[in-house]
RNA sequence: GCCCUGGUAGUGUAGUGGCCUAGCACGCGAGCCUGUCGCGCUUGCAACCCGAGUUCAAAUCUCGGCCAGGGCG
């Protein structure tokens, strides 16, 4: 169930109830794949403020396997997480060489990139997976083409897709968790339309926008994604897929999107990229190695409260692994503050203000189009 | 004093006459990363110990010097 309490204009605040807990929207969760997220201990997340992560179900049916989350009664006692947790479906990973063997509308071919073999999974098939680990929301499985893909090649993706989605829906059983559905189109207009009138159709309890965020650029996936909101109900929780950075959250929840989920945060603080509120600097920079002042001035995260920047690149370095411990907590910090933050200004009713004084500080990369692939 | 061996970017190395405007790794600099297998990706910087020869052509061969390591006295 969804509720919105204030809405300043586009944007909304509200509560998206879960078997495990009220989570305020907006709201972006740290991904834990394979149940944990990477160098942060479940504790630390709720003290950076974490109110959902997302484990990704296709993943952990390959390790730990089913027999071990069942002997635990699900995902949450396992990993010892008493809060929200979504699946993602494995959808994602038909994006992956690694995985992906083949998928067509009966559903996908996966390879288990830790032994090689193969094997054929029907949507139903995730969905009995994601009921299994015990998660609170699942997501349907979906067909998520490259950027750069023909128009006809992902026409016949979304078709599939949503082929998927009301077999998902059809075999889920709703007591035991929400599930939400995704639409696809990558960023034709008519496609994107078209699913997202389709899967806003279907009974979901909530409705994500996938396929976004993978090397389309900015301007592309604001597009994309306004055309698609404006098929969707209001009233649902919209979900943006893989999105992201400080500067795309502030921008999506101004299209009215509630729900985010990003590898950015931690990926950058790996490779020495932390979030500031003047903008993204790389901590490994010479500028840095005298630097006595925190990661970022305005931040209240642990490791800003003890350590200077010139401590920071010393470690990075240096290689030192309790590196990437810090920069994903700070970073992961700043983007549950910034979203605190935005839930704050929301209700108040001075998302705007908001945005523009975010803006007048954060400096933006130049260079916001870059083209990546997955492999 | 004599003999041997070796001196290639900051470091470690590849290269034994033309394929070397010298390759690789680390380093240093710049940029990137958006439903994570990934301490990753892209790109720039930086060297043939010195001198004289041989040769159409030398990091590579010869001679002298300097330096380092080893052996003999």
């Amino acid at each position: 169930m969804f509720k919105i309490n204030y809405e300043d204009k586009e944007a909304r605040a509200g509560k998206l109830y879960t078997k495990h807990g009220i989570v305020e929207t907006p709201f972006f969760m740290p991904i834990a794949t394979k149940g944990t997220a990477k160098q942060v201990s479940p504790d630390e997340l709720k003290l950076i403020g974490s109110q959902a992560i997302i484990a990704n179900a296709f993943v952990l049916h390959l390790k730990p396997g089913l027999e071990v989350l069942n002997n635990f009664k699900g995902i949450h006692k396992f990993m010892k997480w008493d809060k929200t947790i979504f699946t993602d479906s494995g959808g994602f990973q038909i994006l992956s060489k690694s995985f992906l063997h083949k998928a067509d509308e009966k559903g996908v071919y996966f390879k288990n990139p830790f032994d090689g073999s193969k094997k054929f999974f029907t949507p139903e098939d995730i969905i009995d997976i994601e009921e299994q680990i015990g998660s609170d929301v699942a997501m349907a499985l979906d067909f998520v083409p490259h950027y750069g893909n023909s128009k006809d090649y992902i026409a016949e993706c979304t078709r599939i897709t949503h082929l998927w989605a009301e077999r998902c829906l059809k075999s889920h059983d709703a007591k035991r968790q929400l599930l939400f559905g995704i639409c696809q189109g990558g960023i034709f207009k008519d496609l994107r339309e078209k699913s997202a009138k389709f899967i806003n159709n279907l009974d979901f309890d909530g409705i994500a926008l996938g396929g976004l965020g993978i090397g389309e650029g900015r301007e592309n996936m604001f597009n994309t994604a306004q055309i698609a909101l404006h098929h969707i109900d209001n009233a649902k929780p919209r979900y943006l897929m893989g999105v992201g950075s400080p500067e795309d959250l502030i921008d999506c929840v101004g299209l009215g999107i509630d729900c985010f989920d990003s590898r950015f945060p931690t990926m950058n603080a790996r490779h020495g990229g932390i979030f500031t509120s003047q903008g993204k600097i790389n901590i490994e920079k010479v500028q840095y190695k005298n630097d006595e002042n925190p990661l970022d001035e305005n931040c209240k995260c642990p490791v800003c409260k003890k350590f200077s920047k010139a401590f920071i690149h010393h470690l990075y370095r240096t290689h030192e692994p309790i590196r990437d411990r810090y920069g994903n907590i700070h970073n992961l910090y700043f983007i549950q503050n910034l979203m605190k933050d935005i839930r704050k200004s929301i209700k108040n009713n001075e998302f705007n203000q908001f945005k523009k004084d975010f803006f007048k500080n954060y400096k933006l990369n130049k260079n916001k189009n870059t083209k990546f692939t997955y492999s």
